[in-house]
DNA sequence: CAAAACAAAAGTGTATACACTTTACACCAT
DNA sequence: ATGGTGTAAAGTGTATACACTTTTGTTTTG
């Protein structure tokens, strides 16, 4: 059972509503996106039906699928989820961080640095997540690092609605900051950076914002 | 979009894999199933892609779903995850405890009390199970509270893979323990007592077993 | 008799068909 | 003009059809 195909539009999907190409409360019509993927409703169903469960999408009976929107309730929740995972993700890998590891988080900071740098807004937020799945994932625990995952899909949503663009560049400093202390193996430090790090991203949000709609084909093309 | 017919199909499943009436490895196959609840594939296909999300069920491409085995790591590292979110739970619990809370919680100790003496196994490991989930539902953090309920269903498939009867009854007291931390809203203890009983409860598993296979008509009626 | 090869049965993967619900829009009444 | 009503178009929900894969059991061959 389970087809790749259906992978790959759950994969498209995810990017273009991460990436803002799709608005939150935008319909998602089977019969367009299948046109769209060139498969049968069957297959569009299966990947909307996914997505639900990853949050990013909202399936409203006998009406359809549209983009989530969060409240800024939910988007409180997730993050204080996020901090109880997080900070506690940093202690394990400060417990078992090798040079491997460490270098692997640095090149990553640098692709940061990078796509702020060039003003690629989607790109930077993109990045600004993978730090912390990079992170679950080196510190061993697959089930840590597939839950945050989805986490992180989930707050990329949130932040592109509500993040300020100043706030992005504040991230990649603290990010570097936590690395360094990672490097120095200095537990207590870094947990308490992750922490705090995790609270400056959430005061940033501006969460009084309203959003465009969108329709599928241009944003997908 | 999404029928409560396919939420049935899910629950009904989720129980039954739970409760260990199907055994972990079973074959699930889809016209048995549509034809044992009286629908079409294309419903329970929705439902086995969900378990597979909540990772009760196995998908194997074209050969079908099957009942999930997990491993002893992917269990402990279930675990782990646990520790990190209930022992943060735990504390965000006490800064909003009412006596109302704690008087629910107490009713559930004595469900569970109940169930243990009844020599009820699957209802002792499911009530067990739900003290944890009612713990998160009264800490106001709905998304935790949802996340920790697919974890702990996931517990639960291991708890009983692995689970010797003694110690079930180890977690009551130590259930008992808890609330009544929480009620002298000992943030301190009570934080520290979940760490502790998640710990136990996890050192007690036998992570060598075999289990026997099973067929699905006999499981379900 | 064992092992390989083949054929039939069972099962999964995707598309399509059709009933039913919601939405959109024109038409009528006021 | 405006508000309500009815009808057509569009869209979702479920079942079914069919191609293709895996499994199973039988026959053939060494």
């Amino acid at each position: 059972m389970e087809s790749s195909s259906t992978q790959l539009i759950v994969q498209a999907l995810t990017k273009a509503i991460v990436e803002h190409r799709l608005h939150p409360g935008s319909k998602l019509a089977e019969q367009k996106l299948a046109d769209h993927f060139g498969v049968s409703r069957t297959l569009v169903r299966q990947a909307l039906l996914q997505l639900s469960q990853h949050q990013l999408v909202r399936l409203e009976p006998a009406r359809g699928a549209f983009v989530s929107a969060p409240s800024a309730v939910e988007a409180r929740q997730v993050f204080a989820v996020r901090r109880m995972l997080e900070s506690e993700m940093t202690r394990a890998f400060v417990r078992q961080a090798t040079p491997a590891k460490i270098r692997a988080l640095r090149t990553h900071l640098a692709q940061e640095k990078r796509a702020i740098d060039s003003q690629d807004a989607p790109g930077r937020t993109e990045l600004l997540g993978d730090f912390h799945v990079r992170l679950a994932e080196l510190s061993g625990n697959d089930v840590l690092a597939q839950l945050l995952s989805q986490l992180i899909s989930r707050c990329a949503l949130i932040t592109l609605m509500y993040q300020t663009r100043s706030a992005a560049e504040h991230s990649n400093d603290e990010h570097v900051d936590i690395v360094r202390a990672l490097a120095a193996r200095d537990e207590t430090l870094a947990v308490r950076l992750m922490g705090e790090h995790l609270l400056h991203v959430e005061e940033n949000l501006a969460f009084d914002r309203k959003v465009p709609s969108n329709d599928i084909s241009t944003a997908l093309s």
